[in-house]
DNA sequence: CATTCAATGATACAATGATACATTGTATGG
DNA sequence: CCATACAATGTATCATTGTATCATTGAATG
């Protein structure tokens, strides 16, 4: 499932390559070519069809992954990422407050605390975590 | 039977899968969700609800039979060895309902969430516990 | 020229995946 | 009963992928 890229270096530009490759794949994104999910060629894949050296094409996927645009995972490969999407970012806030707020309960339950004295350390807790906020 | 796990890797955190997992099923031993004797889902059960190599998972496995948490027996399966409260070499400190919620506090407001936020999510969290804990 | 520095290359490494294997428990047939 | 076959489990080994580090090159600069 890994796209294929084909495009063409120009060596005698004074762009560096790795620019280059940057340029070509936010192109791509962009234009729709490249659309979230799919598998980018692998650094060394891509560094043969270029004929150059596999970690400049892996400077280039780590200035893209940095920008946002992919995702570079030793060992699996890159992929092109969903767009950042504002609502999308909320969502897995969401999720990680409520996996926090079942970690402590649950926990909190399991040592045998009532629910009245866990509503008491945990109001207590966020007023100290509030004060300490604003101060320090 | 063997457990459900359920939860999410982020595999763009930079931090190994195998990492994460170990990390999440050191949580739910400490936090009790996991207890002795408990079976863990098989290598290949793990690993498709993960989307991952079950090597990955069986290196996550292997490192936490190494740490003595579960034991993992080929032909049969792996299972939750340790006491909730024997602690493995690392943080021995005493778990207390205030250091539990200092930290969710701590974490949570880190997240930015408004105090109003993180009460509702805790509320929910303690009432899901709450029937849980009735319940099953 | 010598020096410096960014770009690129070479090499070793770490994480993950693919595949074949050994061990265990269970079903099946005699 | 027992033996055998089979399915399910973890294990071992190697291939593939990205990462880290240092060496080399070549152009800019003094």
């Amino acid at each position: 499932m890994t796209v294929e890229l084909h495009f063409q270096l120009d060596f005698r530009s004074g762009t560096p390559i790795y620019e280059q490759i940057v340029e070509e794949v936010r192109r791509r994104i962009h234009g729709g070519q490249l659309k979230p999910g799919d598998q980018l060629p692998t650094v060394r894949q891509l560094a043969l069809e270029l004929r150059v050296n596999f970690n400049t094409v892996a400077r280039a996927y780590r200035i893209l992954d940095e920008a946002g645009m992919i995702s570079t995972q030793q060992g699996r490969g890159t992929y092109i990422l969903a767009p950042p999407d504002a609502d999308h970012g909320e969502r897995l806030r969401q999720v990680t407050l409520e996996h926090l707020a079942e970690d402590f309960a649950q926990q909190a339950l399991r040592l045998g605390y009532s629910p009245r004295v866990i509503r008491e350390a945990f109001e207590k807790a966020l007023l100290r975590g509030l004060s300490d906020e604003s101060n320090g």
